[in-house]
DNA sequence: TGCCATACCTTGCACGGCAAGGTATCTTCT
DNA sequence: AGAAGATACCTTGCCGTGCAAGGTATGGCA
């Protein structure tokens, strides 16, 4: 609040998930996830959140990895979400779906006076 | 993440523009945004969130407050939402579309194959 | 040789929600 | 009268997470 960084807030729990949700359609590299994820609007803003996050879901048992040595190109270390990541990340779905309804249910219920007819 | 408190996390940054949203439709007092908060949904589970959070927004000059007195209940402290509060309600209620909408977007995009027909 | 881009990673800070604890007053029950 | 509970206020200290800043190494290109 106030800060420049509300969006900074928002962020707060969902940048995992939102890893996870990428990696569940094929496995990327560290860098890979920062630009996509900076890419799909406001959701990252630093690789300084996603290495340290990364470590964390590994060792949570969300995602493996493994090194891919090219001799063209620096070696990447690619990151794979697990059965229990996927089953994290369904469940984040839920609590997502279920905390953005509570919020959009509050913002829309209090919003300025045109022609309600709230059901409820 | 794997903490058993993934809501906790999400609430982060939502809470108080929240209880400016409630504030937006008329005074009230801490206990009472405890309880409407903890009614609508997953916004909120102890005091020790709101009485400081109102701090804050009353040090930023969001809300407002008043004590009111009456000789037959407990004093009251009211907190009603100023004009800069309803300015920064209005931003947040923009940011939160925008970054809701791209998380959504994101878990849909990403969601089990059943018969995808995406746009954008 | 120097420089940029790509890739990896770490450190320390800041912020906000939370549990736990603490005070005071009024009512109700025994 | 004394205890218990409800209602109202508030503070303190912890913890997780995202971030900026900084740091390393290697390949390509000029």
């Amino acid at each position: 609040m106030v800060s420049s960084t509300t969006t900074t807030q928002l962020r707060r729990g969902v940048v995992g998930p939102c890893i996870l949700a990428l990696l569940s359609t094929g496995p990327r590299y560290g860098l890979q996830l920062v630009k996509e994820l900076d890419r799909s609007g406001q959701l990252l803003s630093s690789q300084g959140t996603v290495y340290p996050l990364l470590n964390r879901l590994h060792e949570s048992g969300l995602v493996s990895s493994y090194w891919e040595m090219s001799d063209s190109e620096r070696p990447r270390r690619y990151y794979e979400i697990t059965n229990e990541g996927r089953r994290e990340l369904d469940e984040f779905r839920n609590d997502w779906a279920e905390f953005a309804g509570a919020v959009n249910t509050l913002m829309a219920s209090t919003k300025a006076p045109s022609s309600e007819s709230e059901s409820r």
